[in-house]
DNA sequence: GAATATATATATCAATAAGATATATATACT
DNA sequence: AGTATATATATCTTATTGATATATATATTC
């Protein structure tokens, strides 16, 4: 799936500038699908030549200003085409995996070169962390910017749903057998 | 955690050729890290260099000759330290979530303008796949070379447990829930 | 039997993406 | 007063992916 088509399908939801692209991919849609600055501004930049969105200038007192776009009818047109293409190339590349980078999970696998202590303080952080996404994922108050993508539709709702389902059976292992690691 | 560190930490369960290594994070490790042979093959030769590895060239009738690498005493130095300093920048970064870049994931939450079949032909095969790596990850047989690494150690038993409990319960989710995407 | 696909094995290169840095300002904290 | 963090965009170097090239053996399909 392109950069384009990930970031023309955060827009169906409402116009965003690139800054907000970016806050939706640090909150709980993280654990999905991540993008740098240097990623998403290029590509705003070439989608706006290709007309698949417009740009809005919003004027903002002594901030810079923002720049808001919109997904054009065009952009709704390939963002559906390329969708559809993109899932049928993921059917026939019989690649279903998920292309993960775990640097928390690396250091567990070379821990025994690692001081007990670390280790220990490792596990503790990622716990947290993981506790933390638990939270935002079941806060159920105001809709939040990070949050929204991932509300009030059956997709947004199965997803929540994986997401704290897997991430509290992570903290259940780890809890009852990070003694394991000790030995 | 720099290249450089993950393949010595590799060759540290022992001596591997590049096409090993790749096949190893082919295997189930695929779900923690992922390298491709354009960034492996340069590690290698950049830390046979640095003196961090030597090779074995191994000639093989009618094939090409296999460069077997060892982690040398320098490397062993230079991992261990390595690894301690990547677990500082890591703990200091508060930066504790993995990169992930999820295809299917994405093809989920946009899954409203894909085709209702579409959708479950997708979620049909990620079944299958989980169900795979389950299969591999439970396997007590001989001992495969993708396998290797996460076997007879402690810091393997864990990583195994929490994968097949993660992988696990994601199914059962996907299994019990997936009614919700086709409304 | 011929053709095609897959596996072993290394290497390189163009395109893509990450991560760092620059710029500018406001607010909050020490 | 000085430092850190947040808002906001942009660029640039470096790192990584994914595709391709090369060479051969085996297995599978037509």
């Amino acid at each position: 799936m392109q950069t384009e088509c990930i970031c023309l399908g955060l827009l169906t939801s409402g116009p965003k500038s690139g800054y907000e692209i970016k806050q939706f991919l640090s909150g709980p849609l993280n654990q999905i699908m991540s993008l740098s600055f240097g990623t998403i501004y290029p590509t705003l930049n070439k989608m706006l030549k290709d007309d698949l969105v417009s740009c809005k200038q919003k004027a903002q007192e002594k901030k810079p200003d923002k720049k808001i776009y919109s997904i054009t009818k065009k952009g709704q047109k390939w963002f559906k085409q390329n969708l559809l293409e993109s899932s049928g190339e993921w059917l026939r590349s019989g690649n279903y995996g998920d292309q993960v980078k775990s640097e928390f999970l690396m250091l567990i696998l070379f821990s025994e070169y690692l001081p007990k202590e670390t280790t220990n303080l490792i596990i503790n952080e990622r716990l947290l962390f993981a506790k933390q996404i638990l939270a935002l994922l079941q806060y159920d108050g105001p809709v939040t910017q990070t949050g929204a993508q991932m509300r009030n539709t059956p997709q947004g709702s199965f997803l929540r749903g994986l997401m704290t389902n897997i991430i509290s059976s992570g903290i259940d292992y780890m809890e009852k057998n990070r003694n394991i690691l000790g030995k």
